[in-house]
RNA sequence: GGCGACAUAGCCAAGUGGUAAGGCAUGGGUCUGCAACACCCUGAUCACCAGUUCAAAUCUGGUUGUCGCCUCCA
C-alpha cells in the first residue's frame, strides 16, 4: 500500500510501527459552529483511509479531537451570552449527529483540548526547560529557530518566513517567527491556571499533547487538511519533536480543498454551507459519495450539478444492489455452472482493479469505477435463471466493496407495509383491468408517501425513495 | 516577494512511456399501458510551443491560464 507523504512529497509503502496495528491522528474541527461541508471533506476522506486499512487487517488507532477554546468560540458564546463550555458542548454534539449522517464510524478516541490542560503545562514546561521555549510576561513561546527540522514539512525557509510575516511582530517575543504555546486570559475568557499565568493553550500545543497522550510519542499516520501543513503541522512537528526527541509521525496526509464554484469556501463571499444544511437537499450519503469521487489530494469543486450527478451514480449502485436481492428471492437454481464460475472470475478481476486502485494512494476514484463496472455485469449478465450462490456472491461483492468507502448499500429488508402491499395488490388489479387510471392514481399517491414503484418482469418492485 | 498545485470530452474524473477507465448529462433505439429501472448505440488525441524517445496525455524546458499556502482556517 502507498500513501503519498507531505514531508518526503512521494508516494511511500506504507510500514506501521508495528506490525499489524496502526496509530492514526487526524487534525478534527473546532466547534464554534455546525461543521461546514469543508469540514467534512478531510472527515470523509480520513474515515475511509481507516475503513479500508482496518479491511486490510490493521486494527486502526484512530484519534481525532475537538478544539474546544479559541477566539471563535468564546466570540460566539459572548453573542449569545452563554459560556464557551456550552458552545462547543452543542456543536461537539451537532457533529457526531452530521458525522453519524456521513456514516463515519466514531473515532477510537474524541479528545477536547479542554480536558487535556494538565498534558499541555507538562509539556509546555519540557520545552522550556529544554531550551525550546520561554517565558515572558504570562505568554509562553516556542523558540521556532532552536528547532532544526523547522520547515521540513511545508518546505519553507526560515529566513524566507521572516521577510513574509504580516502580523504584527510582538515586542515581547524573541524572534518574529516564534509562536505562542500558551497565552494569559483577557477579561471574561475562559482559563486554567499554569505556572506561568492564568490563561489557555495555543492552537498547536494542544494536537501535539493529544496525539502524544493517546497514541504514544510516535505515530504513524497524521493527517488534515492541506491549509493545516503550515503553520500548524509544521509547529506540531516543532512542538513534539523538540520534546520527545523522536520524529513525530510517519506518514503526513493532506486533503485538497473544497470549493464552491472554483473559489474557496468563504463566509465573506457568502458560498458557506454546513453540512446540515446539505443534509436537508440530499441524503447526506450523496455528499460522501461525491467526496469520494475525486481523488482526495484534488481540489474538488462543489456545486448542484455535481451533486445531483453525484445522487444519480449513488442511486445506480443502491438500485442494482436491490435488483439482486430480488432476483434472489425469484432464483430456484442453487449450483454454480460453469460460465457463472467465469462471471465471478470477473468480478474477481475488477475486485482485483478495485484493490490496487486503493493501494495507490486511496485512489477512490478508481475504486468506485470498478464497482460501477460491477453493477454494469450484474444488470447485464445476472437474471433469476441463476444459481442463488452466484447471485449472493455477486451481491455481497458490491456491498463490501461499497461499505469499505463507507458507502451504505443495505439491502432493502424492511418488511413490507401491509397497507403498501394491499395498495400494490390493488394497483395491479387495475391494471388487469386495464383500468390505469386507477393504476397512475395508486402509483402517484404511493410516490406521495415516498415509495417508489417499478414493474419488472419479476413483477412489482417498490422501494423508498 | 517566497513556496507549491493543477490544466484530459457538455459536466465530473481515472490514467505517470506503447495509440485515452468510469460516472453524470444529451440524442437515437429496445423494454413498458404509460412511467421508472435496465440494456444497446452516440462523444475527446489529452491548454499551447519546443525537445528527449522507435513510441508521450504520461519525461525535460518554456509559454499561457486557474488555484492554494506564507495570517484564524479542513
Amino acid at each position: 500500500m502507498k500513501i503519498y507523504n507531505t514531508l518526503t512529497k512521494k508516494k511511500e509503502e506504507f510500514i506501521p510501527l508495528e506490525e499489524g496495528r496502526v496509530r492514526m491522528y487526524v487534525c478534527g474541527p473546532t466547534v464554534y459552529n455546525y461543521i461546514h461541508i469543508g469540514n467534512a471533506r478531510p472527515v470523509i476522506v480520513f474515515d475511509t483511509v481507516r475503513r479500508y486499512l482496518e479491511y486490510k487487517g490493521y486494527e486502526v488507532n484512530f484519534v481525532s479531537n475537538f478544539t474546544d477554546v479559541d477566539d471563535k468560540i468564546i466570540k460566539r458564546a459572548k453573542e449569545e451570552g452563554v459560556s464557551a463550555g456550552e458552545i462547543s458542548e452543542r456543536f461537539i454534539e451537532e457533529c457526531h449527529k452530521d458525522l453519524d449522517g456521513l456514516n463515519v464510524k466514531p473515532a477510537t478516541s474524541n479528545p477536547k483540548a479542554t480536558e487535556e490542560i494538565d498534558g499541555m503545562i507538562v509539556m509546555i514546561s519540557t520545552l522550556i526547560q529544554k531550551g525550546h521555549a520561554y517565558e515572558k510576561n504570562g505568554t509562553v513561546y516556542f523558540k521556532t529557530r532552536s528547532f532544526e527540522g523547522y520547515g521540513k514539512l511545508s518546505k519553507k525557509n526560515i529566513d524566507n518566513l521572516e521577510a513574509g510575516i504580516r502580523i504584527t511582530v510582538s515586542d515581547e517575543k524573541e524572534d518574529p517567527v516564534d509562536f505562542v504555546l500558551w497565552k494569559p486570559k483577557k477579561e471574561g475568557e475562559p482559563y486554567w491556571t499554569s505556572p506561568w499565568s492564568d490563561g489557555r493553550p495555543g492552537w498547536h500545543i494542544e494536537c501535539s499533547v493529544m496525539s502524544k497522550k493517546y497514541l504514544g510519542e510516535q505515530i504513524d499516520i497524521h493527517a488534515g487538511g492541506e491549509d493545516l501543513v503550515f503553520p500548524h503541522h509544521e509547529n506540531e512537528i516543532a512542538q513534539s519533536e523538540a520534546c520527545n526527541g523522536k520524529e513525530f509521525a510517519r506518514y503526513w496526509m493532506h486533503n485538497a480543498f473544497l470549493n464552491i464554484d472554483n473559489k474557496k469556501m468563504s463566509k465573506s463571499d457568502g458560498n458557506f454551507f454546513t453540512v446540515r444544511e446539505i443534509s436537508e437537499k440530499y441524503p447526506l450519503p450523496v455528499l460522501r459519495f461525491f467526496m469520494l469521487s475525486s481523488h482526495y489530494r484534488s481540489p474538488i469543486n462543489f456545486s448542484r450539478d455535481l451533486m445531483e450527478a453525484s445522487r444519480n451514480g449513488l442511486e445506480r449502485i443502491l438500485t442494482a444492489t436491490y435488483n439482486l436481492g430480488h432476483l434472489m428471492e425469484a432464483a430456484v437454481k442453487k449450483e454454480l455452472t460453469e460460465e457463472e464460475k467465469n462471471i465471478l472470475a470477473e468480478i474477481d478481476g475488477l475486485n482485483e482493479k478495485y484493490d490496487s486502485a486503493m493501494e495507490d494512494d486511496f485512489n477512490t476514484a478508481d475504486a468506485i469505477a470498478a464497482i460501477f463496472e460491477i453493477v454494469k455485469l450484474a444488470n447485464t449478465r445476472i437474471t433469476s435463471d441463476n444459481s442463488k450462490e452466484l447471485i449472493q456472491k455477486v451481491s455481497d461483492r458490491i456491498v463490501l466493496l461499497s461499505d469499505i468507502l463507507g458507502i451504505q448499500v443495505k439491502k432493502k429488508e424492511e418488511l413490507l407495509d401491509e397497507e403498501i402491499e394491499q395498495l400494490i395488490q390493488d394497483r395491479q388489479n387495475a391494471r388487469k383491468k386495464k383500468d390505469f387510471a386507477k393504476a397512475d392514481e395508486i402509483r402517484i399517491l404511493l410516490s406521495d408517501k415516498g415509495i417508489l414503484l417499478e414493474d419488472t418482469r419479476e413483477g412489482v418492485r417498490w422501494k423508498r425513495a
